[in-house]
DNA sequence: CTTCAGATGCTCT
DNA sequence: GAGCATCTGAAGA
């Protein structure tokens, strides 16, 4: 079983929010693999970003996380009923994050369907196949993950990520989504993604 | 295709 | 009490 190594992480967010394009992010679940590759990250930087929770190294309960080593999970509620998935980067007491924004199913559909809509996944509309794991809360839902994997280190089960496998399109980037707050961090090009 | 309102609960001030 | 790294369904173009 390969991992992504503790060193992919302990690096620039920005580099790794682009790295882990096409990498395989794998969710264990009832002794089953629920995985799918990446399509979609943004970065957050605590040093510079006013978009970042730790902006400017602030410590609170929920940010704590964020100055974990390299290769933890951070996982926040949002709007009320929402998780999202990051994965910490840069060396430890630096609090940054690659937020994942996007999944392409891979293995376990079935399940994903299932978590996700409650349905069969021969029974989905077109509009839920399409919308299956395209936004940070989508997927978290459709792998079960919630805040009990909070500061989960992502080297061991049941919550890592495996190296990019096949071929990958071209890489973009633009302006995060839902941070229009961040003043001039919101037009920060820190968001990527990927054809596939 | 688009906009729009509402859901919902935790965190920090 | 305010605000939030979102999503859904309904309604209109």
């Amino acid at each position: 079983m390969t991992y992504l190594p503790r060193a992919f992480y302990d690096r620039d967010t920005l580099t790794v929010a682009r790295d882990l394009l096409g990498c395989v992010l794998v969710r264990e679940y009832g002794g089953e693999r629920l995985t799918g590759r990446i399509t979609e990250t943004e970065a957050y930087i605590g040093r510079c970003d006013k978009a970042c929770h730790a902006y400017h190294y602030k410590r609170t309960r929920r940010t704590e996380t964020l100055f974990a080593r390299p290769g933890t999970a951070y996982l926040y509620l949002i709007y009320g009923m929402y998780t999202c998935l990051n994965l910490v980067t840069e060396p430890a007491g630096e609090p940054a994050a690659v937020l994942i924004r996007g999944l392409e199913p891979l293995e376990g559909a079935e399940t994903m369907a299932r978590l996700r809509f409650g349905r069969d996944l021969d029974e989905l509309t077109a509009t839920q196949r399409k919308n299956f794991l395209n936004g940070p809360g989508k997927l978290c839902k459709g792998i079960a993950l919630d805040r009990t994997l909070d500061g989960h280190d992502l080297l061991t089960p049941p919550l890592y990520v495996q190296p990019r496998q096949g071929e990958m399109g071209a890489i973009h980037c633009g302006p995060r989504i839902g941070v229009d707050y961040a003043q001039e961090a919101k037009d920060f090009p820190w968001r990527f993604w990927a054809d596939m």
